[in-house]
DNA sequence: TGGCCGCCTTGACCCAGATCAATTCAATCC
DNA sequence: GGATTGAATTGATCTGGGTCAAGGCGGCCA
């Protein structure tokens, strides 16, 4: 590669990480050292990235697109442990052992990401224990989020997941003004996020939509009221 | 506190500390230095360590007793996270972050938990590298753990957890010797811990019974046939 | 314009396991 | 001993949601 190209290119990597939460804020010389730790992946929709079990080349971060971190069982079952979207990184619990990945990982559309490379960053993370406690946050994160889905998964029923999971993205809870949400991915992915299939899925929205507290139409969900939404989710987690 | 009483307590925690996986092979100077932020506590059956939400004083290691880690819904339901034995260390998920506790966590039975103090902490992992790596490696084990739990909970049912967790508990799985597993707590609480109630725990129980696996005397329960009971496990995972 | 392919939706059915209720068992205390 | 209390068992019933099957409804390409 010329050199104007590769300037060009950790411009763009520099760019990328700076402005994603595990490394915003560090100070230029760090990025760059993590910039050239950097191998660019090109996938697919439903290309994967890796299996479980496969030795670590390193953590992640989501340049473009959407990696399904899953698990499967004998069944052919998944279960799916979280979907990463641009800016997040995932996978860093393979930093610190030498067990390979826990889980499978696949983009559910063409995606973009950066492998940051295991033996590199470690010597790096020595030097710069700031870096350290920066990784130990983000897993910090991964761990609440876990237990979160625990808890989600166990505890509460489709209906309350699904309002929970639209609520969260209505901007203002409280307020009635309708919010248009686009969904990223197929319907039966959202499903599987949730933890139920699609049918299940389908049906619970339909009752919403009886309920006149959304409309549907392709993969354009409108809240029409996010306080009565809101209300009835209080309702679920209440008793 | 006279000299000769704190030179014996720095002792013991020396000891302790040096026999929990996180620390082990330490240097001298950092365990002690550790050693200086511990504040040790003493807890009896059924006392909380902390409350989801309650900010964090530092992380915990289990001296003495069992501490159950869980979450309890708005309903009440308590699902159990993880319990944690001697020699193990929880909550590191809060160093990092100036997020309270995630979660709740009671003592299943008379216990005694170190606690590292926080600021101090990170104070010496800015200093020490290598134990960041190591805080790093500890969480990883607990987002691993997380997952397999969340694996078993949604993909499996009583039957093959029940069965698993018996397995897990035979010294030789091979072996069609009797093994014998004395409960530590309630039956219940073990039904919990597989994501479940009594009531069920209680009939599939009966059923391992009546096959002949196990025979069940209060809360001693004698696995018979240790090889027989891993074919069961490996015919419900095998599909 | 029509046919095809992937979704989504809806209906019918079924099952693991939760819940409710009624005993039974075991440990502890008068 | 009997009485009390909490755990464990067992039976009966209910239900959320998964599975199977059969249409709709787009979108897209020739």
């Amino acid at each position: 590669m010329s050199q104007p190209m590769t300037d060009l290119r950790n411009a763009v990597l520099t760019n990328t990480l700076r402005s994603c939460q595990l490394f915003v804020g560090l100070p230029p010389a760090d990025i760059a050292a993590i910039v050239a730790l950097v191998v660019t992946k090109t996938l697919e929709k439903d290309g994967y990235l890796f299996h479980e079990g496969d030795v670590s080349g390193g953590f992640y971060i989501v340049q473009k697109g959407a990696i399904n971190v899953h698990r499967v069982n004998a069944a052919g079952k998944e279960q799916v442990i979280h979907v990463f979207r641009t800016g997040e990184s995932f996978a860093e619990a393979t930093l610190a052992t030498e067990r390979g990945y826990p889980a499978d990982a696949r983009a559910t559309e063409d995606s973009q990401v950066l492998l940051i490379q295991k033996a590199g960053f470690i010597a790096l993370l020595r030097k710069q224990p700031e870096l350290a406690l920066r990784m130990l946050g983000a897993m910090s994160g991964h761990l609440r989020v876990l237990v979160g889905q625990l808890e989600d998964l166990t505890m509460k029923d489709v209906e309350t997941r699904l309002a929970n999971w639209l609520v969260k993205r209505c901007p203002d809870g409280a307020s009635a003004k309708p919010v248009v949400i686009e969904l990223k991915g197929t319907k039966r992915v959202l499903a599987a996020e949730l933890g139920t299939v699609g049918e299940t899925f389908s049906r619970t929205l339909a009752r919403f939509r009886e309920l006149e507290l959304v409309s549907v139409k392709g993969r354009r969900i409108t809240v029409l009221d996010p306080a009565r939404l809101r209300a009835l989710l209080k309702k679920n987690l209440g008793e």
